[in-house]
RNA sequence: GGGUGCGUAGCUCAGCGGUAGAGCAUCGCCUUCACACGGCGGGGGUCACAGGUUCAAUCCCUGUCGCACCCA
């Protein structure tokens, strides 16, 4: 016997725990069956499951099982990636809290404290992932460090070096202070900030008491201003192109330049030139050949060691010592000391209060310093062609459609892409310099010594690079590094490209385009066929969670208090292409009465002797009941069914929701109490064997989205043995024998107890007093029907008896009008007859005003010419019906007296 | 500033040329032997606004307003 209310902790555990041992999520190499991969966007390893991935693997995990279902091969492949910069911070705050830093540990020791933790502390979310119920090949996981997947990131490295893809650079990189390394701009994410503008004059040379006025909101950089740059167009400053300014401070003369770059609108329309700490400089720098002097180091700490040489004092203007006086200190303190000594040399002409646009590391929170230094890059303008152009041709196509247009934008203006990062964890780049310093590019010390033996002749000390590879760079070959490559396996040929790639929009850039750039380079097609891009996971009142806010939701807080299932069909449910997800417990709670509704169903079944009956053949069955339910059933697969194949999670699970909850319980079960009360019968046995038949049906459908109940149940009928559900056959439709007369019947019988429900309600008859029914006009295909079913009727419309109208309706009937058909009701006593006046007269002119509006459109001569003929049709037949209708209503109201 | 998406019942959303729908919430009745995490019934919408196309517009087009997000 099934237990009064179903038990999510226990059965979860359970269940799990044997579907992992008996290998339901193994995929099958040898096996003949078409492959379904999807590779899991690995997650942190510094990672803990969060809302949004309790979305994106809701999601994966319920595709997955669908397919599976489907006989597909299955391949959801696990794993999670090192996460540099997160993991070595984590890490480095140990050992601060431990009295000690990363420097003094030293490389070696430190990269082993990472190891320990990451063996200690790394698989949080693998092991929460089990709780969403994910159905991952387990043992096929994979991390971005681990040796294969090391590998694979030297051979690409090393491959595309050669190719002239990879090369070193002294570029203008955002240069993250707080961890001191360069990052991607991707990375980098603009705040806007109350600053200031400060508008400083710069003597000319040469003209006494003429100024140019720059306005700038980082005067801290002004003593690596090179240039002074105004708009060839603008009339104000046309004399003093080709002369020169002196600098403030610093007493360097630095020309004055015309660039399209000065916008006249802005500021004073001139600004100073710093091509070593601004971006837009830094190319007016390259457009003028003009010097790049650094003045801030990797701390952000004010150097004058490449402006040294060109200080000189000026009266009034510059003293070299005060400057020398800042070396040292830290950008900000610069910042202010500039602006004091500006004013005080009365070279400082306005600050005006201006927000603008800092950009900050996102994960260090600190403002990002553009820095020039040497670093790798790779030719992502190059490789972003083929992915622009697989997206075009549609070899990888995006659900939905719209998610492209962000993908090209990206695609189509790629700056290089700095993939060296500052940082001990990660993969430390395959790059040998020799005492020369010329390099020497290779998968192993080995072979860049032998490169190094014929470069020189001898062989020489040869250093390895310092930094490590940035995270992405790994990630991006996800793909296939996961499945094997370099080495060719059996997996790589069979799962790669792989079928669809899950995630939300926040990762097109970082991830996707990524691995559709890496894939097409190394393995020369696409990494995935379709890219299903799901919305965001939001508070309930449409706000992104964030720690800050206080708004986040724990998942396995959910899990625990409402079950995985109702988590789980809570997420489908709410999630619709590219629709944000508005989350709140409250909408999980109201989603587990739907899970309690199919156990309490179950629960009825099993009571009244419901049992899947072996060889079961739809085919056979013979009521009307049987076959409408049947009938009812393949709709139902067949609308899921399309949902998942179109990544419609929202409509699967609406489809899910509606045939089990109202036409399955609240009809046909409710239909089938009398025929189950007749004890044993064959026609109680057929409708035994159906509602078991559906019920499997039901579970199977179900089954990707609430897992846990469904093969709990699944198991407790014996549908087949515990744990075997996950491996059933996805339903098919059947076509059910003479449905359309089944469903003529039972639409018919809904219709009368439906009309009579409803007059009672309104007419607040109590459900305790049972009424006749009389059938007024009624066919002799009603009158046997209303006979074929009276015991249904009665039971659900509260009804003492069913039979045709004999003579006049007795006086102070309560009526309804069913197509031809008038429903009489003897309530004399028990209701307001002046009520019942009004409720006829309002259903009456409702039905006058629909006939209304339909006569005026047919009276429409260019409707009847000009729309098509069956909509004509179909509005003749309307306005017949609602004029019989009130045509009855009418009559109706004068039996009334 | 450029772009994308969205404004439909109190809320969350579906519909997308011809009858405006669901879930939740709400109201009324019902402790009927699966389920009160329930059953039955009801109320509730000038489909943001203004033009245009069309025999016909919530749906297509244009503009306006509002909201959200992305990029600069």
């Amino acid at each position: 016997m099934l237990e009064k209310s179903f038990s999510p902790a226990e059965a979860e555990a359970r269940l799990y725990a044997i579907w992992e041992s008996s290998g339901a999520f193994a995929a099958d190499p040898t096996s003949d069956a078409d492959p379904f991969t999807i590779m899991i966007p690995p997650p942190n390893v510094t990672g803990s499951l969060h809302i949004g991935h309790a979305l994106t693997f809701t999601v994966q995990d319920a595709l997955v099982r669908f397919r599976r279902m489907q006989r597909r091969d299955t391949l959801w492949q696990p794993g999670s990636d090192h996460a540099g910069i997160a993991t070595q911070m984590v890490v480095e705050r140990l050992l601060a809290a431990e009295g000690t830093s990363r420097k003094q540990q030293g490389r070696e020791a430190f990269l082993d404290r990472v190891w320990q933790w990451k063996a200690e502390s790394g698989g949080t979310i693998t092991r929460q992932l089990r709780r969403l119920g994910a159905s991952l090949d387990w043992p096929r996981e994979r991390f971005t460090m681990d040796e294969g997947l090391s590998r694979a990131v030297r051979r690409v490295f090393v491959e595309m070096h050669g190719q002239g893809l990879i090369y070193r650079d002294r570029r203008l990189v955002n240069w993250d202070p707080a961890f001191q390394s360069a990052i991607s701009d991707l990375e980098v994410e603009s705040r806007e900030m109350d600053g200031s503008l400060w508008y400083i004059r710069y003597p000319i040379e040469g003209v006494p008491d003429r100024f140019i006025t720059v306005a700038t909101t980082r005067p801290e950089t002004l003593p690596g201003d090179v240039a002074v740059a105004v708009n060839p167009e603008d009339e104000r400053y046309r004399d003093l192109i080709g002369r020169h300014a002196i600098l403030p401070l610093v007493g360097r003369r630095i020309p004055i330049i015309a660039d399209g770059y000065s916008d006249p609108e802005k500021g004073t329309g001139a600004v100073k030139i710093t091509p070593a700490h601004d971006f837009n400089d830094f190319a007016v720098g390259q457009r003028h050949a003009l010097p790049m002097p650094s003045i801030l180091d990797r701390q952000a700490g004010f150097v004058i060691d490449e402006i040294a040489g060109e200080m000189r004092a000026v009266e009034g203007i510059a003293d070299p010592a005060y400057l020398t006086r800042l070396a040292g200190q830290d950008r900000f303190a610069v910042r202010a000391a500039i602006v004091a000594e500006l004013e005080r040399l009365d070279l400082l002409v306005q600050v005006e209060r201006h927000r603008n646009q800092v950009p900050h590391g996102d994960r260090s929170g600190v403002p990002i310093e553009p820095l020039l230094t040497t670093q790798w890059f790779c030719n992502a303008a190059e490789l972003a062609k083929p992915a622009i152009r697989a997206v075009e041709e549609g070899r990888t196509v995006f659900v939905p459609r719209q998610w492209e247009n962000t993908f090209f934008a990206w695609l189509r203006e790629i700056e290089p892409w700095c993939i060296s990062r500052q940082l001990w964890w990660g993969h430390r780049i395959p790059a040998w310099y020799g005492p020369d310093g010329q390099v020497f590019v290779a998968e192993d010390a080995a072979g860049a010594a032998a490169l190094a033996r014929t470069a020189y002749g001898t062989d020489e000390v040869l250093t390895q690079d310092e930094d490590v590879l940035d995270t992405w760079f790994s990630s991006g070959l996800w793909p296939f590094s996961t499945l094997g490559w370099p080495d060719q396996t059996p997996e790589l040929a069979r799962y790669y490209p792989t079928d669809v790639l899950v995630t939300a929009f926040d990762i097109i850039f970082f991830w996707v385009a990524r691995m559709m750039m890496m894939g097409l380079h190394v393995m020369g097609d696409v990494p995935f066929r379709t890219v299903y891009i799901h919305g965001l996971v939001r508070d309930e009142r449409g706000q992104k969670m964030s720690k800050s806010k206080g708004n986040v939701i724990d998942p396995l807080a959910l899990i625990d208090q409402f079950g995985t299932d109702a988590l789980r069909f809570t997420i489908c449910a709410l999630t619709g292409p590219g629709r944000d997800v508005k989350l709140s417990p409250a909408i999980v709670e109201s989603y587990r009465s739907f899970v309690t509704k199919l156990w309490n169903a179950a629960r009825f079944c099993e009571m009244n002797g419901v049992a899947p009956v072996p060889g079961f053949d739809p085919a056979q069955v013979k009521l009307p009941l049987s076959r409408w339910l049947l009938d009812s059933a393949n709709v139902a697969v067949a609308e899921a069914t399309a949902a998942l194949d179109a990544y419609r999670l929202n409509d699967y699970a609406a489809a899910c929701y509606r045939f089990t909850w109202n036409t399955y319980c609240d009809w046909f079960l409710e239909f089938a109490k009398p025929v189950f009360a007749q004890g044993e019968s064959p026609e109680a046995s057929e409708i035994r064997a159906v509602a078991a038949h559906v019920l499997g049906t039901i579970l199977r459908l179900l089954h990707p989205a609430m897992p846990f109940v469904t093969e709990e149940l699944w198991g407790a009928f014996g549908f087949g043995a515990e744990g075997t559900l996950i491996r059933a056959p996805w339903p098919k439709p059947a076509a059910a024998a003479e449905a359309e007369a089944a469903r003529a019947e039972l639409d018919w019988i809904v219709g009368l107890i439906t009309e009579v429900r409803g007059v009672r309600s309104e007419m607040r008859v109590p459900p305790s007093i049972l009424a006749p029914i009389l059938l007024r006009d009624a066919d002799a295909e009603a009158l046997a029907r209303a006979a074929r079913w009276e015991d249904t009727i009665r039971r659900m419309a509260r009804a003492s008896e069913v039979r045709p109208l004999e003579g006049e309706a007795p006086a102070g009937s309560a009526q309804a009008v069913l197509g031809p058909i008038t429903i009489v009701l003897p309530l004399a006593g028990l209701i307001d007859l002046g009520a019942e006046r009004v409720r006829l007269e309002k259903e009456r002119a409702k039905a006058l005003e629909e006939a209304r509006k339909v006569q005026a459109k047919l009276s429409n001569e260019s409707f009847v010419s000009r729309a098509k003929p069956e909509v004509v049709e179909e509005n003749r037949e309307r306005l017949a019906g609602f004029t019989a209708e009130a045509a009855r209503l009418e009559a109706a109201l004068g039996r009334l007296g």
